[in-house]
RNA sequence: GCGCCCGUAGCUCAGUGGAUGAGAGCGACGGAUUGCGGAUCCGUAGGUCGGGGGUUCGAAUCCUCCCGGGCGUACCA
């Protein structure tokens, strides 16, 4: 990265006067005007107030003996900032590396950064999968493999709750529907799952064990949860594929039961003093830990809270060796996120173990209208159908293209116009645009897959070739500020801003030209470009066809 | 009432823990191709970055108050 050999080169002159800093909280940054250089830093405005003179001065003097080979310029500006212009070599030095490596992020890899769990979505299994699950289905898959990009361990997992309340109805609604496949008019009880898909699997019992199960006792009530929940699954994980969605584990809470560990975390917690009764009811102490007040662990019937269950499985997430547990949720999951530190602090677990990207809703938007999305409204878009209706590249591009922590409104129509009025397609089109160019080298008497060690690169010195040399030379950064900020959205904003950068120069320029050295040198600089896109485009598991 | 998130161009939104003219796409208007894919490119118009105050050499960005919207504020999950 040519920043953080700027950083480095900084750092070691700022020794020397005798300021010691780490060179990458050395400022850095591309400027907003030509007028300043390649690149630009502040830090003698920062350390002027350790310094005798002004910030001028110390600018001046960090400037001194920096203007080796790799700059063509150093020049203080302004009240202190050090304009760095570089020489064409050195740039093209950063293209060379890209061209050689084959992976574009090879710089930003590191393999000891640990284990990473990544848990998203996490429905139960009641109903089918909406647009706001496929919003952080998107999310937590790009995370996941942004993680895995730059080094991490990861594990992704699917939690639901696989008892309770909320099965026991869906196992009653279903055996409903199995006696009315079979005949029998039978009462669905009022406001539960009367969707479609429950008439479909129980027509499906009912055709495969007859009439086994007419009377609702114990073994039908087992049966038809079980049997329900399995369907559920199966029908989540068929929406989830549709959207290149696969989780490495799915975990039931009915486990933390049976195991014990429920039992446990509550015994842990006693102990720790956490706890107290109060109206018939167990209380964690949760005020002392920082959250807005206490809340019910154990209801006064004995049975736990949603929160007792999802504590006692962090801790299940930190004895598997996990040494961060990032966790998806809507916004409608703050307050138990406060539960949850304070019972984790409780126990004693690190402070940043558990971590949670919370997300807005997403509302969807066609012909001026703007429609919320909620399922307790009982009309609620499905995954499945607008992936069915939109396809998978545009419906992850679209949920990945604004900051999780933003509402999103989802255009329909400019995600239902296959033309270039969707931005998806602008990325696509740049990867294809370079796919094609690569199959006309022959014409120009260049082998399509010639070497790149001994092509003169430094031919690239027009203004649009040396600023997509720049953003390519920035894309590990981008990628590692997209994973420690839960923000996949970059890449995208990165994205559209390298294929425009693309197309300007495509139609400025021709890269197949009579000069045979600089159509080698710009068919580099195109690879490049086709690199960055096919991992960014995967990263964000969108497809980067070679023809559209 | 209190807590979290959001408020940037007509619309949808970028702008990583501050840094030297406020950006993109769509929409509007006007242009570009007998040549590598026009799903492209270039240009014009359009903004007191919700409002006030504060911190700083410097604020869309940090602090504070106010306004507007979403969510939450359960012995639901």
């Amino acid at each position: 990265m040519i920043k953080r050999e700027i950083q480095i080169l900084l750092r070691e002159r700022l020794r020397e006067l005798g300021f010691d800093r780490k060179p990458e909280a050395l400022p850095v940054e591309e400027p907003s005007s030509d007028d300043y250089g390649d690149f630009a830093s502040s830090i003698a405005l920062e350390l002027a107030s350790e310094f005798e003179g002004s910030s001028r001065d110390l600018a001046e003097r960090i400037t001194e003996g920096l203007e080796e080979e790799l700059f063509k310029k150093v020049t203080v500006a302004g009240p202190g900032f050090i304009n760095f212009d570089l020489t064409l070599e050195f740039l093209v030095k950063s293209l060379a590396r890209l061209l050689s490596s084959s992976d574009p992020l090879k710089e930003a890899r590191d393999s000891n950064r640990g284990r990473v769990q990544i848990e998203f979505v996490s429905s139960n299994p009641t109903g089918p999968l909406t647009v706001g699950h496929c919003r952080q289905a998107v999310l937590g898959d790009i995370l996941a493999s942004l993680y895995r990009k730059i080094g991490y361990n990861v594990d992704t997992e699917y939690y639901f709750n696989d008892e309770g309340r909320q099965m026991d109805i869906l196992a009653r609604t279903l055996w409903a529907r199995y006696k009315q496949a079979l005949g029998e008019a039978v009462d669905i009880p009022e406001d539960v799952y009367k969707g479609e898909y429950l008439k479909d699997i129980g027509k499906d019992i009912a055709s495969e064990y007859g009439e086994r199960y007419t009377e609702w006792n114990d073994a039908a009530a087992s049966f038809f949860k079980e049997k329900g929940m399995n369907q559920m699954i199966e029908r989540i994980k068929d929406d989830l594929s549709l959207l290149g969605v696969e989780f490495d584990g799915w975990f039931r809470e009915s486990k933390l039961h049976r195991e014990g560990e429920v039992e446990e975390v509550l015994t842990n917690l006693e102990e720790k003093d956490g706890t107290y009764e109060k109206d018939g009811a167990l209380w964690l102490k949760a005020e002392e830990e920082g959250a807005p007040r206490d809340v019910v662990l154990l209801k006064s019937n004995g049975d736990p809270t949603y929160l007792l269950p999802d504590v006692a499985y962090h801790l299940d997430k930190y004895d598997r060796g996990y040494d961060r547990a990032i966790v998806l949720l809507g916004a409608d999951h703050q307050r138990h996120v406060e539960n949850m530190k304070a019972a984790l602090s409780k126990l004693g677990l690190p402070d940043d173990f558990y971590q949670v990207l919370i997300n807005q809703f997403v509302s969807l938007s066609s012909e001026g209208e703007v429609k919320r999305m909620s399922t307790r409204e009982g009309e609620f878009v499905t995954l499945k159908s607008l992936v069915e209706d939109l396809g998978k590249d545009v419906v992850r591009y679209f949920m990945a293209a604004r900051k999780p922590e933003s509402h999103l409104e989802f255009d329909y129509d400019l995600a239902k116009e296959e033309s270039m009025d969707n931005p998806v397609y602008y990325l696509q089109y740049a990867h294809t645009r370079i796919a094609s160019i690569f199959r006309k080298t022959e014409g120009v008497g260049i082998e399509e897959d010639f070497q790149f060690e001994d092509v003169d690169l430094t031919k690239l010195d027009k203004y649009e070739e040396v600023e997509l040399i720049k953003k390519l030379d920035k894309f590990s950064e981008i990628v590692e500020i997209s994973a420690s900020n839960y923000g996949p959205h970059h890449l995208v904003s990165y994205g559209e801003n390298l294929a425009s950068l693309f197309h300007g120069f495509y139609n400025k320029y021709k890269v197949l030209t009579d000069d045979e050295e600089l159509s080698r040198a710009r068919l580099g600089l195109c690879k490049g470009v086709q690199m960055v896109l096919r991992e960014l485009l995967n990263i964000l598991g969108v497809s980067a066809p070679v023809s559209m």
